[in-house]
DNA sequence: CAATATAGTTAGAAAATCAAATCATATCAT
DNA sequence: ATGATATGATTTGATTTTCTAACTATATTG
């Protein structure tokens, strides 16, 4: 148990540290020597995209939820992404205080950018692992994120 | 694989939505009806605290690279918990240009009680697996944090 | 030993965040 | 129905966190 306390969290900030080396990573690239601005997204707005991405069409609240900040935050992150036009704001149709937020073409685009880095780490993963492990490992995380997340 | 990349992903967002939440609750506790600040740590100081808590003494460089932020960050983040008392800077013997930093008695204190969270979650998780998945499940992190992080 | 690399710090500016107040719309209890 | 309460989103003003770039000190390398 407190094994299995210490592998987890050791996991989580694993992964932490290299999602945000990716994501500073994939701001910047090389061009004649030098190294210059590659997108126009810092990291909260590459996090709300990685969201967005990930569950679709959501409305604020739960962006915000997702991304773990007030909704006051998430007012600002979603203001930009949408005048960087990587995201929209739809009125609701049930709830005419509901925005549902969802990515542009070019979110969608960002979006797929990002995620080709995390197959990159998927495939890391699994080369550690058999077969077997694999198919377990995979089985688990769906039982945990369906029950807990 | 694009399985496995997106459960893997869930899984890490959860954590890191469950964690941010925990980190701000515990710093907040309701006294006669009313909130107030229990702990004197913010968000980042909890984390380096957290870092500094399972890996041990390290230097600057690394703390940095455990957060996912520059080395001018990290300085600024461990002025503050040094003068709050709860991690301590030590010359290294080896490399007259390095620090290495450590928590204080204090500092291991309130590791101690943000790892009783971890622990909370730990048990939620292995409430949804069965024995056999739960020792799966350790190996195969083992596994991964021996050679990946 | 000079040139280059590395660890850490500092300074100034920009980005991210929060809490609280506010607005508009929904829901609930009577 | 309607007044009271709850909820989703925004705004405001302040604080916190972070970055980049320049800098200092020490190590390493050709």
């Amino acid at each position: 148990m407190e094994d299995l306390t210490q592998e987890l969290f050791r996991f989580f900030n694993g992964f932490s540290s290299w999602e945000s080396s990716v994501i500073r990573a994939s701001d910047l690239t090389v061009w004649e020597s030098s190294v210059i601005r590659a997108s126009d997204l810092t990291v909260s707005e590459a996090h709300a995209i990685e969201v967005l991405g990930q569950y679709g069409q959501m409305n604020m609240k739960n962006v915000a939820m997702k991304l773990g900040v007030t909704t006051g935050t998430t007012t600002v992150t979603i203001d930009r992404l949408e005048r960087k036009q990587y995201a929209k704001r739809e009125l609701s149709s049930q709830d005419r205080r509901v925005y549902l937020i969802s990515l542009t073409e070019k979110g969608l685009q960002a979006y797929e950018e990002h995620h080709q880095f995390h197959s990159e780490l998927s495939k890391q993963v699994l080369g550690t692992l058999t077969e077997e492990e694999s198919e377990q490992l995979l089985k688990t995380l769906q039982k945990i994120n369906a029950e807990i997340f």
